[in-house]
DNA sequence: CATAAGCGTAAGTCCAGACTAACCGTAAGC
DNA sequence: GCTTACGGTTAGTCTGGACTTACGCTTATG
């Protein structure tokens, strides 16, 4: 159930921007906000939210922070959307084949 | 950059669980809305997001919508997920090379 | 120790969007 | 025809959350 947090966090724009700064390395809250036309707080809470949905990590490098995508993060989501579109398949499938035989079966 | 759509889409718990309730077959709006905690308006606001999104198909049945999960709806955010983690992890492992060689040189 | 740099946190504002109630259109059944 | 079922649409309300400002904490540097 956990990758409905996920969800939520990439949801937001801004912090869909965030991973993309962060997508080729690892990097500091000023450096992530200096690239965003928001405020350095509002990077902070989202880096909160990224972290507490299990898709950052964190490293102390003197006063600063350095954040990177976690290497698993999205794991859930992607076992998610897999499951529910191999139902779906499935499904689709299944009644596919229940109206081929039952159009057989009235010749048309 | 249409999977930005889906993500904001899929966001909505509401709209999770309707994805939740067609992902076994096809469902009317009534039969849906009968499971969940809203109107049946709301219902059918959510399922023209999804809609929208490429995530559902209709099809009219009498005076019945039938909506069922769309085959490839998430294709282009799997794609997104896909691309981002695997620039993560590469990212990753030439970090983690560089640090090696570095620390090889200074003997610590 | 004092100063500065770098971040996280708290309080408050504001707006997108989720929801309901009321309405209207359309297709089947009498 | 009239009536009933089924749904999409509109108008309006209200709450979650994204944002800023102000503040405090920690670590490096002089």
């Amino acid at each position: 159930m956990t990758y409905a947090t996920t969800i939520v966090a990439i949801a937001d724009p801004t912090r869909r921007a965030i991973l993309e700064r962060i997508r080729a390395g690892e990097a500091s809250v000023g450096e992530i906000a200096a690239c965003l036309p928001v405020t350095r707080p509002a990077v902070s809470q989202h880096l909160r939210v990224l972290c507490d949905a299990g898709l950052l990590t964190v490293r102390q490098a003197g006063t600063r922070r350095l954040y990177r995508l976690a290497p698993n993060g999205a794991a859930d989501l992607r076992a998610w959307l897999d499951a529910m579109w191999a139902d779906a398949l499935s499904s689709f499938a299944a009644e596919a084949r229940a109206r081929a035989t039952s159009e057989k079966g009235t010749h048309k």
